[in-house]
Order: C-alpha cells, then sequence, then structure tokens
DNA sequence: AATCATCAGATTGTCAACAATGTTTGTCGA
DNA sequence: TCGACAAACATTGTTGACAATCTGATGATT
C-alpha cells in the first residue's frame, strides 16, 4: 500500500482534536519532538495547516514552540504543576460554588449518567476511556455552570493536568480512581454549597498530593501508529 | 510619498502588540473588520504573518474569526460580559487573597508607585495611559501573587474587560476612575485578607454594574491613522 | 585525544501565486 | 419599482517552492 499519502484529507478541528486528545491521553509523551512534515504526512494536510494547529496547542499550553527548533510535547516542570493546580482550585471551586445554586433535575441526572459510564470504564480497566472520561467529568461541572469563559480555561487545564500526571504520577493510573469515593460523594452533595467546595477542594488536593516530584520519564513512541488513521 | 509600503519589517510580537494596544486602548471600535491585506500593507509584513497573529487575537477572544469572511473586533454580547466579570472576580478574589499573605515590602512599593502613576494620567486626563495604567495594575497584582497561568489568563480578560466598556459604557472615562479611593483602598488594607478580597469583589462588581446594557454603539475609523507608524 | 571550525543534511520560517468563497453591482423581466 | 439572477470584484484559504536556521558529523589543528 504506497498510496497511504492520499487517505482523506481531515480538516483543522480533527487535527487538532486528535492531536490533543493524544496528548491529553497520554498517548504521545511528554517532550516528544512534533515535526510538521511528519503531521503533514499522517493527516495528509499541508503543513501550513499543521503549522497553524501547532499554534494552538501551544497557546492552550499543551505544546511548546521553540523557534527554529519545532514543536514539543510540552514538559511542564514542578512550578507549573502546581500553579496548574492552584488554577484548577481557583476555577472549580467557583463553578462548584455556582453550580450548587443553579443547577436543577436535569443536571444532577446527567452528572449521574456520567458517573455511571465512568463507573464502566473502571469495571473494564479501559483506562484511555477512563481517563477522558474523568476530565470530561469535571469539564461537564463547568458546563453546567454556564460560564463559557471559565469552561474554555478548564478544557486547557485539565489536558495540562493530564500531561502533568504523565510525568509525575507515582502509582494511580487515572486522577479519579476511587470513582465512586470522591466522584459520588462530590455529586451526592451538590445541594450544599459548603460541602460541595470543600469535597471539590479536597479532590483536587489529593490530585496533586499523590504527585511525584522527581522522575522524568520519556519514552517516544511512533506517532504514525498512535495518529494514523 | 509613494514608498509608504516599505517602512520597516516589524516583527510578529510587534504586530500583535500594536494590535492588542489598539483594540484594547478602544482606538478600534468592537465590530470593525480588519482585512489581512489592509494590515500587511500597515505593518509591511506579509499576509501569512497577519494571519497568524490574528489567530491568536482570536484565540485571546479579541477578535472573532468568521471562516471565509474575515476578522473582526469582538462584540460580545450582555452574557459574555456577564461571563466575564465572573470569570475575573473568579480569578483575582483568588489572586488578591494569595498576595496578601506573600506579599512584601518590594511588592507593596512597586503597587504604590504604580497608583501614582495612574494617579498623575488621571490628573493630565490622558485617557489612553489611563486605561492602559488600570489594566496594568490589575495585572500587576496577578504577577506579584505568582501564578503565570492566572495572570496569562487574566490579561485577556483585561483586554476584553476594555472591550466590553467600549460598548456598555455609560459615563465613567476610565474602569478605575475614583482611582485613590478604590485603588488606594484596595492597596492599603492589603495586610487583611479578608478585607482586601472583599473589596476587590466589590470594585468588580461596581465595574460591571456601571455597565448600559442597551445600545450598540458602532463607529468605525481609519485603521490606517490608528495603526500607521 | 580534545577542541574548534566547517560543511552537509534536515527542519522550520517566509513568501507570493493560485484556488475557493463571499459580496456587491448591474441587468433583466415581471 | 421591485425581486431574482448573473457576472465582476474583493477577500480569504491553500499550496508548493524557496530562504534562513539549527543540528550533527567530519576533519584539521594543537
Amino acid at each position: 500500500m504506497d498510496m497511504e499519502a492520499g487517505k482523506r484529507p481531515a480538516t483543522d478541528p480533527e487535527i487538532y482534536q486528535r492531536l490533543w486528545n493524544a496528548i491529553a491521553e497520554r498517548q504521545i509523551s511528554p517532550g516528544t519532538r512534533l515535526k510538521e512534515e511528519q503531521l503533514s504526512e499522517i493527516f495528509s494536510a499541508s503543513r501550513a495547516r499543521i503549522r497553524q494547529v501547532l499554534q494552538n496547542l501551544a497557546h492552550d499550553g499543551l505544546i511548546t514552540l521553540v523557534p527554529n527548533r519545532g514543536a514539543f510535547v510540552s514538559k511542564p516542570s514542578i512550578e507549573e504543576a502546581r500553579d496548574v493546580f492552584f488554577a484548577r482550585r481557583t476555577i472549580e471551586e467557583r463553578l462548584v460554588e455556582r453550580l450548587c445554586v443553579t443547577i436543577d433535575a436535569a443536571g444532577i441526572g446527567k452528572l449521574r449518567d456520567h458517573v455511571e459510564e465512568e463507573r464502566k470504564a473502571h469495571a473494564h480497566a479501559d483506562v484511555a476511556s477512563a481517563i477522558r472520561l474523568s476530565g470530561a467529568f469535571h469539564l461537564m461541572i463547568a458546563e453546567l455552570a454556564q460560564s463559557q469563559i471559565l469552561t474554555d480555561l478548564l478544557r486547557d487545564l485539565i489536558s495540562r493536568t493530564s500531561l502533568i500526571m504523565a510525568m509525575y504520577q507515582q502509582k494511580d493510573v487515572h486522577n479519579c480512581r476511587p470513582g465512586r469515593t470522591q466522584c459520588d460523594r462530590r455529586l451526592h452533595r451538590c445541594l450544599d454549597a459548603k460541602q460541595a467546595l470543600a469535597v471539590m477542594h479536597h479532590h483536587l488536593a489529593h490530585i496533586e498530593n499523590q504527585l511525584d516530584l522527581e522522575t522524568d520519564r520519556v519514552a517516544t513512541h511512533d506517532l504514525e501508529d498512535i495518529l494514523g488513521f
């Protein structure tokens, strides 16, 4: 099969999403270099479009652009990691606070369904799904809290968190592994503002405390395998 | 003078900053269309680079990119406006909270100097400077609070605030006009966390309440005059 | 053997021409 | 006069080629 270059055009948002997922779900290790031409071939897109997508990813902090050198999956430092969690606490606590006041039955239903889905992923040891769903849960809270801006900001922070965990995680496979404890508690007590807030605070602090601030594991895999169609 | 096209190359960050300032300082009205070729001539840069800069500005929410139509200075809706203030309260209250704990003499000195500068601008009725300095003050708080991420986020939010005020402002020329009251109080009581937090909350709420949620004034001026060298 | 200059290869940065799309203007017919 | 259609124009989107830059290797020199 030598005609692999002309598989499908692949739109810009697709490319972005694909890379975003691959990084956030830790299929690409921090530090990995992303060559424009390489991606250009994988997605059958011109370098210019790849370049634009990389620009966006860089703005989200997922990759780092070094002038004349290229794009690398970001390797957040300890300080940056702590900063990400600080920002997440800031944003998510406020969101939970607001959500507790405004949430309705439909919203609670959605959260419940999601927790159920997450539980299933854990049961099947579906790590990739579990990671994605865990982030999605936090994001859902943001969306239900009706702040487009904070939702967007949080989306980036969650993906960065994923990166951070890829670098500094000690043992847990998943930032919400005790899903039925943390997530459920947060959910069930969602009608009492103060408690929900405290739970969210504790939840994020818990994740942060699990981190191992030492190793710099680097393991580059073949991008074609990960991103290819 | 027909050789106006070859004035100077103008680097990417310069272009970005120039446009950012022009929009944030309200020299360009919301809704104004920014044509690539037009900017390309003004800055003596190729369209490709202009395009990249526009991409970044769009990511910051300062301009809106409509596919196949071009870039327009954003016209935030009432809902978006409220959301911006919600996000600012979220971020800035937390920053002030932290700053109160960590600030040192040098930091206080910086803030004091800045307030003084701001006072001068007001005294000279230097509106452009006043707007810029007011934003810079809030930003300085963020920087002193040592959170790179929240600082970056706040920078965008402040510029968007400027846009919002350009659209919905009733009377005041400036979001911190009673500079010697609000800003100073916030500064002087900076050693007591609870109070400073309350002051910041009140300050932002005050700005938000000054808005006029009705008119959609559109006044497009000549970009060449505003941006030209 | 170690250090530094130089050169080839690879990769990113820039550009200008071309294609696709959207907008306006002008024309025709009712 | 008004509306619909069509052509001309203006603007954005895309591409491939070329220039600038960095990396790593080679080899000369001390």
